[in-house]
DNA sequence: CTTGGAAAGTCAACAAGGCTGACGTAAATT
DNA sequence: AATTTACGTCAGCCTTGTTGACTTTCCAAG
């Protein structure tokens, strides 16, 4: 085995093991997505519904500019599928009582069970996943992970982390 | 700490575990294609393009219909992306000598080029986050995706490993 | 040799979900 | 009073996915 002087083995970060990983969030990443993609087909909702509805339920109560900075996407991109998914009753927006400037989203029980759906279907992979690897290897997972991000998300995801 | 009957620790395991990992998830792969999308952005290509650049430079004479199951999108959004690859001179199509249905397909010398860029820089990245954790944890992540593809993909990602 | 079917390509139409730009309104801040 | 902030909305555009229908090419089985 090659080894530094620091007496580290290197080979993991040669190109081809790069690549491997490059692949493997491909492929993974169509997995991670697939259960929810199938409940929402059909049901006039997509992918960004989904993420709209994680994070209302994560941060009940957030408002629409955090929601629009957590997901990086355009207000008028969100405003979209916030409007159907009010309209159709699965999320409630409030007027902020200290500002009124700000709208607070809840999801309703509608929207708590369809998250619950969701959810359920998404965690069932995941801890499949988890349970035939075990404990150390999703240590490094989100290990990973979390080096991969931008330290913009890196700090949104530690902020829910904590919150939660 | 929770034990099980066997012994093991299954705190892993819990509801605010996954969701954790479910949001790493997320949260990562905006990082993973960040650096691609800015170079291509522009450029009148996205990443349906970088995917199929990948692909191609990945299985160089790879047919359209391989590259279908790879990517798992519609022959007509396939080609739609295909097209302009070929006609802007990235991609080589050849037909087949022993089966002359079939299209092989080629990376140009100017094709090769942006591959390069592309996975230069989404190279880079991964190979910044695989250092940050060291190679115990990349062989957990690399697990753990590969635990959560549904079999189809696992059996692609798999003959993608062997064959490079 | 004919024909059935696979592989590839193409046209048309559509939808989801991104984007920009412009504008309006209410409320907070200065 | 003027400006800024948070939000909503209208209009229009792009990429990338979809379905359906159709053609061309060509291999292989009958």
């Amino acid at each position: 085995m090659a080894e530094t002087p620091g007496g580290e083995n290197l080979l993991f970060l040669t190109d081809e093991q790069l690549r491997k990983g490059i692949e493997a969030m491909f492929f993974a990443y169509r997995g991670f997505t697939a259960d929810p993609d199938r409940i929402l087909e059909g049901m006039d909702y997509g992918r960004a519904h989904h993420r709209a509805i994680h994070f209302i339920h994560r941060s009940p109560g957030t408002t629409v500019s955090n929601l629009l900075s957590i997901l990086g996407v355009t207000k008028q991109s969100l405003n979209r599928v916030l409007r159907t998914l009010i309209e159709d009753g699965l999320v409630r927006s409030e007027k902020g009582k200290v500002d009124a400037r700000e709208r607070h989203l809840h999801l309703t029980d509608k929207g708590q069970m369809l998250e619950r759906e969701l959810s359920d279907a998404q965690r069932a992979r995941m801890r499949a996943a988890y349970r035939a690897v075990g404990p150390q290897a999703v240590q490094g997972f989100r290990q990973v992970l979390e080096a991969m991000m931008d330290p913009e998300m890196r700090r949104q995801y530690n902020r829910l982390k904590e919150g939660g």
